[in-house]
DNA sequence: TGGTAAACGCAACTGTGTTGCATCTTCGCT
DNA sequence: AGCGAAGATGCAACACAGTTGCGTTTACCA
């Protein structure tokens, strides 16, 4: 765990919105503690594999993993804003399950994301 | 509608699977008509324009679109074989309503997708 | 059948992410 | 504290996907 490592964890941490390597390595550099693009690929790839962060669905922006619910990751993200906010959801739980008997699907992994504004958004827009 | 376009749709209709342009681009060739890659993205945009095709969530791949159901595509899509299965489940719009509650943001659009392996795929494995 | 608007192919460009390699930092060990 | 190996860093070059510009060809309608 090298000091630009802590940085870019930090970094992570403190923002509400998912963050792509391009915003890190910008916020980075703005933050007086650059670090070269490629070593943010790298650091956010071995971070994703110690499990402390994950992608937020398809792209390449990441979060940093909660602790709990080791794998199963849902999130509404402000189309206003850029915030993300996890959740988790039984009921929805069950209609996975559901749909997994309706298509007969074993079903390995599902990525599922929601997009909107936020309440705070809705509220100045 | 010219013939490339047309071999194109005829393709994307004749395969479970999701097709990506390179992909596209390939099969094309292979079938004896081939269509420069440029044209393919170019088509391909112009189906999604017309409502006519819509991308399986985050990737580049896309599908028929079966008619019904305008904007809300859910697949599950094989990680042995590749195809895909598109569903509509109540439930599953349910839970997201409550989601919506309970997060308090306006919801815009959701994006699902589901990997696993088919009944097919599970029988052969 | 002639003319126009759209589609096409080619080439060059942009943006994103990766690889190779030499250098520097961290950290365990004495 | 000093040493040495393992791993992290920065730079340059590369690989790949997707886009744009432009001159040419094709489809469609009068």
């Amino acid at each position: 765990m090298t000091r630009s490592r802590r940085a870019l964890l930090d970094l992570i941490e403190s923002d509400p919105r998912p963050l792509g390597p391009r915003e890190l390595h910008r916020e980075l550099r703005r933050r007086g503690t650059p670090m070269d693009l490629v070593s943010v690929y790298r650091n956010v790839a071995a971070l994703l594999e110690l499990g402390l962060l994950h992608r937020v669905l398809g792209s390449t922006a990441v979060r940093p993993c909660a602790g709990r619910e080791p794998r199963c990751h849902h999130a509404v993200v402000c189309t206003g804003c850029g915030s993300a906010r996890e959740f988790h959801s039984r009921p929805l739980e069950r209609a996975l399950a559901g749909v997994r008997r309706a298509t007969g699907f074993s079903i390995q992994e599902h990525l599922l994301e929601l997009r909107g504004l936020c309440a705070a958004c809705m509220g100045h827009a």
